[in-house]
DNA sequence: GCGCCGAGCTGACTCGTGTCACCATCGGTG
DNA sequence: CACCGATGGTGACACGAGTCAGCTCGGCGC
């Protein structure tokens, strides 16, 4: 394979070309680089005439110059990076379309979205290879790893926005309060509606998915308390096999339902169940987690906790409001919708 | 432990707190900057003794300095970045696990991973955006942005690697040929097999996923015609109601079979013709493609295409090579396996 | 002729880092 | 005393871009 034409055979083979600088668009249109910066960057005091600005646009276009987003930050003492540090995986395919939104909201306020996923369970080395990048936010979800102290490293690095959705504040954090025990609660206590009073509730044995599932069972605990019945915990990997196993034990445990915590691990529960003889809702009842495609595919349907988590768009401004002036106003927290279907 | 404790409230609120530079950490240790770049980078050459090691070491303790990546890529005319242009929406469950894997892989050579999906649909315009960061290497999948004019972009910015996975080899791109077209010929090649011969080729509506729909559909053709069967196209979109409308158009066309081009399009059809009473796969087989989680939760259970791409170790090794010496090893095709399970 | 003005452009400094060449000190030797 | 070789450090430049103060030049008024 080769990539350059007529010039050189192999780019790839020869060493980087010399990189295309604005020194070398200067040169080309015979011009000063403070001039070509001007122009480039349409700064409003300069005063070019027209005829230097062509020129300069037409080397800079022969050239394929593209600027240094390092170097212009460097300068600016400034990054418009916007630093999402999630682990792909750990994405569902809801929360995927609505970063895929927020990145074109920021997008067009002019911020550059980079997601970055690490393996680095302290939360100061965590905030430490953040900073490296020095974004201009960083933007997390229910990461345990953002503590008061990660947030004080990322603002020692010029970070000027540090949001995140999490159960409760964090010192020098904007929290975006998202109650995963109010999630639970909500689950729980409609399957207690139902009548069920002898509830599973699935903890996943996946690392990382602690974050969500500790508070969803004290929730759970709380909606049970109320009503007098009874939760059983109910650790499963996230496989067929595993619920096949998880399937034998609820029914041997006489569970009347059981909530998923998720609707992945819900709607392999509730196969198994279907498997094994077991009548879903009739003999249990099961419900998920954050409406996940897969939970309108699986037939009974899956009941599951939708929330809403707030506009792309809105976020996006809060974001630019912290980066710019340093404050902004807090958001109201998100709220759960039970969707009820099939299977409770 | 708090590196600020008493000195200010809250760091948000007072602007940015002068940000912590090598040369701050030299007055602290009472040496030059100099030095405190050769302790912190552990340069083999440099001749310092162990107690001003120390001294350095505990001042950039102290201050919680973190080096600024921009700055030390801009001095070394090279970074660490490995730009993965992906949204994050067009990644599925395996692919993302994949990919986690790769960020760890590439990791441990030093490199940061990053993620960066934006929505230009112009190759050149996507290719200039990709070149800002001056990456070291960008890995693509399947991305119809990726061409050799784009590539050549890249490679002026002084990208050292450009890695896609495509059906056929592009100019100026290392490319990991993954042939859709031969993963839809073996689909519905198994297909025929179970006696099929009018068979419907879903072709999601989505945009984006036409990368892939067309060449498996291609391949399907080049199947159907082996054995004389006739294959008919079936624009879906990926929602219940569409799935509920096309299955009724499936028993009116009186299809013995189907290939849903992805999991996630033949579950939501399996559904939807078991919700109609159409036996699958007595009256009509399924078939889809990619092996998600999703295939193994619904019943009966989906019949896929499981494909298996180079161990992200490999592909990291392959990128480090293409880095630093410009060349690697082509890596064989990836090869396709049809997993039977009960659809079919 | 001199002073002033504005349009049009540029020189030189800055951001935070890495690195090369050089410098200072000291103990020992001819 | 002059010289040497280590040992332990430092000064200054470069990377690519943005920006402020200042330069030149032509035209105009008196």
């Amino acid at each position: 394979m080769s990539s350059e034409s007529s010039e050189s055979p192999d780019p790839a083979q020869q060493g980087p070309a010399h990189q295309v600088t604005s020194a070398d668009v200067a040169r080309a249109a015979k011009v000063s680089r403070t001039t070509v910066s001007l122009v480039l960057n349409d700064t409003p005091s300069a005063r070019i005439s027209e005829r230097t600005r062509e020129r300069v646009r037409a080397a800079a276009e022969q050239l394929g110059y593209v600027p240094h987003a390092a170097a212009r930050s460097l300068r600016a003492g400034q990054s418009d990076l916007v630093l999402l540090p999630f682990a792909v995986a750990a994405i569902g395919g809801l929360a995927a379309e609505w970063v895929d939104r927020f990145e074109s909201a920021v997008g067009e306020l002019g911020y550059t979205v980079v997601l970055h996923g690490d393996r680095v369970p302290e939360p100061l080395a965590a905030a430490r290879a953040w900073a490296r990048l020095r974004p201009a936010a960083v933007v997390a979800s229910d990461d345990p790893r953002l503590t008061a102290d990660a947030a004080r490293v990322l603002h020692r690095a010029g970070v000027r926005a540090v949001i995140a959705s999490a159960p409760a504040p964090v010192e020098g954090v904007y929290t975006l309060i998202v109650d995963h025990a109010e999630l639970g609660e909500a689950a729980v206590r409609h399957l207690l509606e139902r009548g069920c009073r002898t509830i599973g509730v699935v903890m996943p044995t996946e690392r990382g998915l602690a974050t969500f599932a500790e508070p969803r069972l004290a929730g759970a605990r709380r909606a049970a308390a109320a009503y007098g019945a009874e939760i059983v915990q109910l650790p499963m990997r996230c496989s067929e096999e595993a619920a096949a196993a998880l399937a034998v034990l609820c029914r041997e445990l006489g569970l009347d339902a059981v909530f998923g915590c998720n609707d992945e691990y819900a709607a392999l529960l509730c196969a198994a169940l279907g498997d094994l003889g077991v009548a879903v809702p009739g003999q249990i009842a099961v419900a998920g987690a954050d409406d996940l495609l897969l939970g309108r595919v699986v037939r009974p349907r899956l009941t599951t906790v939708r929330f809403h988590p707030p506009a792309p768009g809105v976020l996006a401004e809060t974001l630019h409001a912290l980066v710019t002036t340093g404050a902004a106003e807090p958001l109201p927290p998100v709220r759960f919708e039970v969707v009820v279907r099939e299977s409770s």
